[in-house]
DNA sequence: CCGATCGTTGGATGG
DNA sequence: GCCATCCAACGATCG
């Protein structure tokens, strides 16, 4: 007996909301002979939060930890049994190459289905360049070598489809957000959402619980805070709930909502929240983008606009996506054209105080806590410890913080996390190292108080205003009556004077700028005479 | 070629 | 508390 067989291959969570493969491909499921598997992976901690399990696991009839469990599994698989979740670890360094590893457990499987005559895989391009790495594995290796096996491939992780931004550019990336937003506006309205999917095949009979499909009135408040471990929940119903409540319900907040009037150290996050359930698939860009769309049509109020509104937010995240897709060796300074080659120091001393929240500077301690305790900060909060460990202070390399964001963001993001940490360190894109963040000052904007540090680090929690921010200034008497002796009770500064040791780097920036500066020129005229020889020849 | 201008969100100071 | 102004070690773009 011949058939079809349907593969949705997932790197996120499976959602319902405008999931373009998993719309066509049950819809199409009607056809008798299909076998339609929904294989999903996932590296992240947040998307295997048991309520992502729960929810993934009631759909599938197998919930496979490992591609071990996979390969073992294999013989137990048959048509009557429909659906197959897996989750794989992407950064399991027990295999010596998890992608070479995952394309040749995906063909074994197909291995299965010996009377198969047409395999279909179903995929949702994410252009991050570890996921797009093994999808290239996929490609080589499993789809090219089968005649039988095709692709249908939905570039729905952005607004549109990247090369349709690339197409209106000569092939590079616009190097300014404004550039981008022309064209952007240039194209048509992204595309609209599908519908729900709310007709999965039926669940086989050894799986207990039933298919629980969101629906957006059932929705009830939701807590806004992070205010500690696990207070993210994962899943796209959640996600719905962040949705409704922050844009569909509060659309004046929505539409008049400007980021840089956001605080970094507030105790109530002052932002969505919805990044993490963006980036893990739960909510689908396109969703979001419209969603906003009616809030700013249905408010009364004037609306923010690019780039500090909402909409503005997304266009980031498509603007770093596009670099992030165009740049080659994106999250390295060596061999990425776009990066000003810099020679950071390498203080692994130094890299563990910033990580560990003791540098001493209560404000970067607070925040390193708070990622390191909900894997959540502000945007703000990012670009603050992010130049202190680049430019401003220490004077590390930005791929070493990145490793450390892209480990602990519950929204790390290969595009987004990489961009901005070469934006911050004025590797590429912004170059006005002058502006510089100083741990002292830019809290206090926002939060002079200090309760936001007080929070975070209760050793400091008695600390007089005055000292909060430089706890190293306070006489000895003020940090006994405090209960926080600095050096015994909180640790002490890393970097001895911030003012001295920021404008220091500055010239070591300059520096690095003016050798960069001269390659290019140096490069340039050879290229030069390369042609008028090339010419004349 | 030059100068003006702008670039998601700096700091210090003074009104 | 809010705003304007200056500071000033940048670079891409545009007229």
């Amino acid at each position: 007996m011949s058939s079809s067989l349907s593969i949705h291959l997932l790197h996120n969570s499976l959602r319902l909301h405008d999931n373009p493969p998993l719309y066509e491909i049950s819809t199409s499921a009607a056809a008798e002979s299909m076998i339609p598997l929904y294989i999903i992976t996932s590296k992240s901690p947040f998307s295997q939060s048991d309520e992502v399990n729960k929810v993934n696991k009631s759909r599938a009839n197998f919930c496979l930890e490992s591609l071990e469990d996979f390969d073992n599994s294999l013989k137990a698989i048959s048509p009557t049994q429909r659906l197959i979740c897996l989750q794989s670890k992407d950064y399991d360094t027990s295999s010596p190459d998890p992608d070479v590893e995952y394309a040749e457990t995906l063909k074994s499987f197909l291995t299965q289905f010996p009377d198969t005559t047409d395999v279909t895989i179903y995929y949702e391009r994410d252009t991050s360049g570890p996921i797009l790495r093994r999808w290239r594995m996929v490609l080589d290796e499993v789809v090219a070598p089968k005649d039988n096996v095709s692709v249908k491939l939905f570039e729905t992780n952005n607004l549109h489809p990247l090369d349709n931004y690339l197409a209106k550019s000569k092939g590079n990336p616009p190097n300014s957000y404004g550039s981008f937003c022309k064209i952007f506006n240039s194209l048509s309205s992204p595309a609209p959402c599908l519908p729900t999917v709310a007709t999965l095949p039926p669940p086989p009979k050894l799986i207990k619980g039933s298919y629980d499909i969101p629906k957006l009135d059932d929705l009830e408040n939701v807590d806004q805070t992070t205010g500690g471990k696990g207070s993210f929940k994962g899943g796209e119903t959640e996600a719905l709930k962040r949705l409704e409540l922050t844009v569909v319900k509060n659309c004046d907040w929505a539409a008049t909502f400007e980021k840089p009037k956001t605080s970094p150290n507030s105790l109530n996050p002052s932002t969505t929240l919805l990044s993490p359930y963006v980036k893990h698939g739960c909510i689908s860009p396109r969703l979001f983008y419209h969603k906003l769309s009616e809030a700013y049509e249905k408010s009364t109020k004037p609306n923010s606009s690019p780039p500090v509104s909402l909409h503005g937010q997304l266009l980031w995240r498509e603007y770093n996506y596009l670099h992030g897709y165009a740049t080659p060796n994106f999250d390295k300074m060596v061999g990425n054209p776009s990066a000003r080659q810099i020679q950071w120091d390498d203080d692994p001393a130094l890299l563990k105080a910033w990580k560990d929240a003791e540098t001493g500077f209560p404000f970067i301690d607070a925040i390193m806590t708070q990622l390191k305790e909900t894997g959540w900060i502000h945007h703000l909060a990012r670009h603050m410890v992010a130049c202190f460990l680049t430019r401003g202070d220490l004077y590390l390399s930005w791929e070493e913080g990145a490793k450390v964001f892209e480990e602990r963001l519950v929204d790390a993001d290969w595009s987004i996390n990489n961009f901005n940490w070469q934006w911050l360190s004025c590797t590429a894109h912004f170059y006005q190292y002058f502006r510089c963040y100083s741990p002292i000052a830019f809290g206090k904007k926002t939060d002079p108080n200090g309760d936001y540090i007080r929070k975070w680090i209760p050793a400091l929690a008695k600390m007089p205003k005055k000292y909060i921010y430089e706890p190293w200034e306070a006489p000895l008497a003020v940090q006994q009556a405090a209960s926080c002796i600095v050096g015994k009770d909180y640790p002490n500064r890393i970097v001895e004077n911030h003012t001295t040791t920021s404008k220091n780097n500055m010239s070591r920036i300059a520096e690095s700028y003016k050798l960069h500066k001269e390659a290019a020129a140096a490069a340039a005229a050879a290229a030069k005479s390369k042609k008028r020889k090339s010419t004349s020849d």
